[in-house]
RNA sequence: CGGGGUGUAGCGCAGCGGGUAGCGCGCAUGGUUUGGGACCAUGAGGUCGGAGGUUCAAAUCCUCUCACCCCGACCA
């Protein structure tokens, strides 16, 4: 490819509006381009090197039993309506009506649709195990784009879907995609994490998401580094510390006048207690439900955890209105005597005793308060948010914490869908079952933004040779001269007749600017022809990574730049 | 949806005590240059996000509105 043809520009100064790395590197380096919020444009560089990552993915889904087929982007609503997800994805699902009025959603993934389709042609468990995926555009009205491709409305995305006779069929599936999505990653050269997960939306019990850990990734991760225990923050576990009271035998309930301590600091200070001799009361509106949540005073409520002990789809803080209509008294409120009013306990409530909780009336605390022989629960589970910091559950060791980008996650549906869509085989025992599925996504754009993100330097991107957009810069300097233009030239239909994707600059810039062009766009290879060069009858070659250069021959300078590639791995690494 | 911010040339910005728009980069033409974003000359390019209002006069003041970004809520 001729750079001066190629369209596109590269721009010294990004848009204001990027802020993260990965998008400032891409507009500049003219891959990508915005037309709406989380709507993006590929330019051809960009697109190839979307192209690139999606071929290493059909790869290893091929490798790993993988069927690739394409679904339907339109679907109708009542698909939605029928496995109910249209209450739990809500707002996020764009629908449309079609002339005659009927309500159509654009996919945001395509659980609905595949298994629709498998529950057609699926009768028998010798039809089973089954791996289909496709690579296709998902909509999805995310409540606020960011970061560039980091978090977009319409994304290209794999997914693979997994329909098996039983929980250890799901099991054997889940196992192949988790190894497949790991070298996946291994050859886009991201170092990615698995941890557990929180199945949101898409339901299902167990899910992992793999990570990339680098600091503007939105996603928290707790992890061990003793044992290996990692999760998503939303779903990580911890060992709450017991507090013991001097006196552990539960003490006489005591009113205690706490004038003006509103807060769990205010009270545990002017009672002189740590914090987490307290309990502390947390208001939420669950689908409308107004929730009255306990939790010990040092500790803070996990919303997803709720969400998911609640079982309900909307979840908010509860309002200032809400909380006096509901009759409590805000900063001095307890279940102590609460009547008509769902509660529900973090079991941190039963590691101490005699606790400071509120009295229910402005200004007023109780002493001593213990559960359960001070108030009752409707329910109590885990629902506390880790930290870093706290004690690991599995081996006790102190929990650490990381940000990363989500490249991918992967679901144990189990029968949540098939039920619903009646997707039903026959057994060998001649019962009717329902089809026990897995899911697998992953999405290119925040795959490639990932990318970028944790592998870029202050001149720009650097590509893995396995996705980079061409393998070799061919940059030659002083183009105005006839000599080196038809040397240049040549040297150019020799790469491309020996199979090498060589992007060729030939502008007539300053040498400045075609390397700095060739660093922004992160090209492995870059190959300089000059007459210094020239006079040794020479090319000089020089890696994106590295910082020294080396002569190559002019003669059968392709042969030579062949070997060179072959000589790297696929991430350009190591000889 | 709550909070904050920004909309002026392709990109980055200035102008905003009202008088009809400017700078840098980029772009075009010509010339001199060239191993890490060269220089000179000439030139093209703007309904100042949109609508309404105030005024003799609005990029500038007022009202409404739209878009985009960031934080949060939310979210495979």
């Amino acid at each position: 490819m001729r750079f001066s043809r190629l369209f596109g520009k590269t721009l010294r100064q990004a848009p204001a509006e990027a802020e993260s790395v990965s998008h400032q590197l891409l507009i500049r380096a003219g891959m990508i381009a915005q037309v709406a919020a989380g709507v993006y444009s590929y330019l051809p560089l960009g697109w190839r090197v979307l192209r690139k990552i999606e071929q290493i993915i059909r790869e290893e889904m091929d490798k790993a039993g993988g069927q690739e087929l394409t679904l339907p982007v339109l679907q109708p609503f009542e698909l939605w309506q029928q496995s109910g997800r249209s209450v739990s994805f809500g707002q996020s699902l764009f629908t449309l009506k079609d002339r005659k009025e009927h309500k159509l959603a654009l996919g945001p993934t395509h659980e609905e649709v595949i298994t629709k389709l498998v529950q057609r042609y699926v009768q028998s468990y010798r039809d089973l195990p089954l791996l289909l995926y496709q690579i296709q555009t998902k909509f999805r009205d995310e409540p606020r784009p960011r970061g560039g491709l980091l978090r977009v409305r319409e994304f290209i995305m794999k997914d693979l879907y997994s329909f098996d006779v039983d929980e250890a069929g799901l099991d054997v599936s889940y196992k192949k995609m988790s190894q497949a999505y790991k070298n996946i990653y291994a050859r886009l050269g991201l170092p990615a994490l698995i941890v557990e997960a929180d199945s949101g939306a898409i339901g299902g019990k167990e899910s992992h998401e793999f990570m990339v850990i680098t600091e503007s990734g939105e996603d928290e991760i707790i992890y061990c580094s003793n044992c290996g225990y990692a999760a998503n923050r939303e779903r990580a576990q911890f060992a709450k510390a017991v507090i013991t009271s001097e006196e552990k035998q539960p003490l006489p309930l005591e009113e205690l006048a706490t004038p003006g301590t509103k807060t769990i600091e205010g009270v545990a200070g002017f009672v002189g207690v740590p914090v987490s001799q307290t309990l502390k009361a947390v208001f939420y509106s669950a689908d409308g439900e107004f929730i009255f949540v306990v939790i010990r005073g040092d500790l803070e409520v996990n919303e997803t955890k709720l969400r998911n002990a609640l079982k309900c789809s909307e979840l908010r803080l509860a309002t200032e209105s809400e909380v006096s209509e509901a009759g409590i008294v805000a900063g001095f409120a307890s279940p102590i005597g609460i009547k008509d009013v769902k509660v529900v306990a973090d079991d941190s409530i039963t590691l101490g005793s005699n606790f400071i909780a509120g009295a229910n009336k402005s200004g007023y605390h109780f002493r001593n308060a213990n559960y359960p022989r001070d108030f009752r629960v409707d329910f109590m589970t885990d629902i506390a948010l880790a930290h870093s910091g706290d004690n690991c559950s599995n081996c006790g060791s102190r929990l650490s914490s990381a940000q990363g980008i989500e490249v991918g996650h992967i679901f144990k549906l189990g029968i949540f869908i098939s039920e619903k869509m009646e997707a039903f085989f026959l057994g060998r025992d001649g019962t009717s079952r329902p089809i026990v599925m897995g899911c697998y996504g992953i999405g290119l754009g925040r795959l490639l933004a990932a990318i970028v993100e944790q592998s870029h330097d202050g001149k720009g991107i650097i590509w893995p040779l396995s996705v980079a957009p061409y393998q070799v810069y061919l940059c030659p300097l002083y183009l105005d001269s006839p000599e080196l233009a038809s040397i240049a030239e040549d040297v150019y239909q020799s790469l491309e007749k020996g199979g090498i994707e060589v992007l060729y600059d030939d502008r007539s810039e300053s040498a400045g600017v075609k390397f700095n062009d060739a660093d922004l766009l992160g090209i492995p290879l870059r190959l300089t022809l000059s007459p210094r060069t020239l006079q040794k009858q020479s090319i000089e070659a020089k890696w994106r990574t590295e910082k020294e250069t080396q002569l190559l021959p002019l003669e059968n300078a392709s042969a030579e730049v062949s070997r060179l590639l072959k000589g790297k791995n696929w991430l350009g690494k190591g000889e």
